[in-house]
DNA sequence: CAGATTGTTCTAGTTGCACTAGAACATTAG
DNA sequence: CTAATGTTCTAGTGCAACTAGAACAATCTG
């Protein structure tokens, strides 16, 4: 697994690797049961505190995407074994319209996280 | 117009005036041409200080979709009288399909700040 | 021109969160 | 038991959001 984060960057560190972590389960790059690296060893190789990585694992668990236990490690939920075809294909449509009105990313985000729905 | 904010929220004031405003203008609900309320008067009635109702007036400017200048007020762009219709439709979709897989708003709304493409 | 309105800019102080750091602990595997 | 891994706790640092007040610039109206 492929994991890249940007310090300079304005979005947190820990949004970053659960952000990253999220794309590769939702991508199938991350498959189900698929064992994620333990957070020291992150932390590490990403030069970050452990921590970070922790926050990010504790975040992704409360979506359900991956499920952690002490002294087994953390794996990609097998539950999430769904068809996220849907998800990217409607991604990819959102991201494609957002562009063509020029919104920017962060705007395109915003009106998600705010929008109406059965989550609200 | 209506726009309500909860002070207790975990997302940023600013952001929440941001996010309104420009849900507002992509529904329609805020029409091209249509002027916004002063920052200070929009300030009082959101019990919120000026400074955090312009940056939001600011960062809708930047997205070019308002236009500001000192005088005269601030204004839907009426170049931005773009068809929003697709728009809608994809976050409508990217949404349902965010809820059946059980994704929350604000995992949605992270994987399309991280989304690859023209904005990147 | 004079005055009112509105956005811009500047300074400054407070608060909360992200991040870091170190340590002790619980659980599981071998 | 030992090693590996996540959990929890305490504590300190830095930065961004927010608030507050004031002066300034641009625009409109009378």
């Amino acid at each position: 697994m492929l994991i890249t984060i940007d310090p300079q960057a304005k979005t947190a560190l820990f949004e970053q690797v659960t952000a990253a972590i999220r794309t590769a389960v939702v991508t199938g790059d991350l498959e189900p049961g698929e064992r994620l690296p333990a957070a020291r060893e992150l932390a590490t190789s990403l030069e970050v505190n452990m921590h970070t990585v922790l926050r990010a694992y504790r975040t992704l668990r409360t979506e359900g995407l991956i499920q952690v236990r002490p002294g087994r490690g953390t794996v990609v939920s097998a539950q999430h074994s769904r068809d996220y075809q849907p998800l990217r294909r409607a991604l990819a449509e959102l991201v494609r319209e957002g562009d063509r009105v020029g919104l920017s990313r962060d705007g395109l985000a915003d009106l998600v996280r705010h929008a109406p729905g059965a989550t609200a």
